[in-house]
DNA sequence: GTCTATAAAAAGATAGAC
DNA sequence: GTCTATCTTTTTATAGAC
């Protein structure tokens, strides 16, 4: 099997444990494939893996979220649809976020690089939309930086209290919290 | 020297590596104690010390925010002071969250119910103030779990973008937006 | 591209002296 | 209460066959 086809098992083990948590044992696991195999394919071992899911994230953010919000339709519904694959991502708010997590421990020194320009661009998308509504560029960056904090907080917050509303109601009331008027 | 005097030491490293990323070898670094010197004093290793360090913070935690937000005052005054001790708590969003990193990887198995209980006993005590203002308690709850979704979402936020000042604008705002009309 | 086998390094844990 | 020394287990990584 071509290395990407373990990308999605690789995302989901270090979103769910974090980059020092996830084993090769668990690694190994997860893929079905052994120890071998995963240098076979990541020759730089975990940090390499780390890499392609990122790479891979990269991607899809850029299709499903960036050119989304910079695409066609009213900003309530580029909002609207960026929310749903917002939920998509998250599963309703039971997956952690990747790069929150990349955040913490062994990985921040890896990867908090690419972790800031990630959701440096995805917060730029989301003012843009707005400075394109009418709201100064001043308010439209503050509230783009807003919603990542109520999706990243929703997310932790879900978590602590094993209750997926939060994620859901936050997430839906996204768009017009951002959209009215000042 | 007694154990209490390395809780600060193992605060700092847990909240900063993670469960799984504070390493025996970082803990024995940090604390200037050798491995056996860590068993004498938590003969349940690592479990033992996260187990400690969540006693203090339960105890810091009951003195300088549940008590205070019970405590004598406006709402206003109260939920402002609020913002202080969690301003220092946090370093001025230098620091990340205990209780949230305690969420990821192995941490998550172990910890889950005490953090739980923790963020459900923080957002009562905000509604509390809500209720006590005039609103009505559903309101309330969701004003006070949005004011958790806040303080978590930034400090994540701000240390993505090393950009404390999104923390500091995000609980300086606090008491205001959990306090205006609905 | 995957495996078995193996090795090197690090992490977790304990015994016993002082 | 702290240390040195030791031990076990786990993790990371590689060699070489198929």
């Amino acid at each position: 099997m071509p290395k990407e086809d373990y990308v999605p098992v690789l995302f989901s083990l270090f979103r769910q444990y974090g980059y020092d948590g996830a084993t090769l044992s668990k690694i190994s696991a997860a893929t079905g494939l052994g120890k071998a195999s995963l240098y076979h394919h990541f020759p730089g071992g975990k940090e390499d893996m780390v890499a392609s899911v990122l790479d891979h994230s990269d991607c899809w953010f850029q299709e499903n979220v960036l050119q989304l919000l910079a695409s066609e339709g009213s900003p309530q519904t580029r909002l609207q649809k960026m929310c749903d694959r917002i939920h998509d991502l998250y599963a309703g708010g039971a997956q952690p976020c990747l790069t929150a997590i990349l955040e913490t421990g062994t990985g921040r020194a890896l990867f908090h690089d690419r972790v800031k320009a990630l959701v440096t661009d995805w917060i730029r998308a989301i003012a843009n939309i707005l400075v394109e509504s009418g709201f100064d560029e001043s308010l439209a960056l503050k509230r783009g930086q807003a919603a990542l904090i109520s999706i990243q907080g929703a997310l932790i917050v879900s978590q602590a209290l094993d209750d997926e509303s939060l994620f859901l109601r936050t997430i839906q009331q996204l768009p017009q919290v951002l959209l009215q008027a000042d």
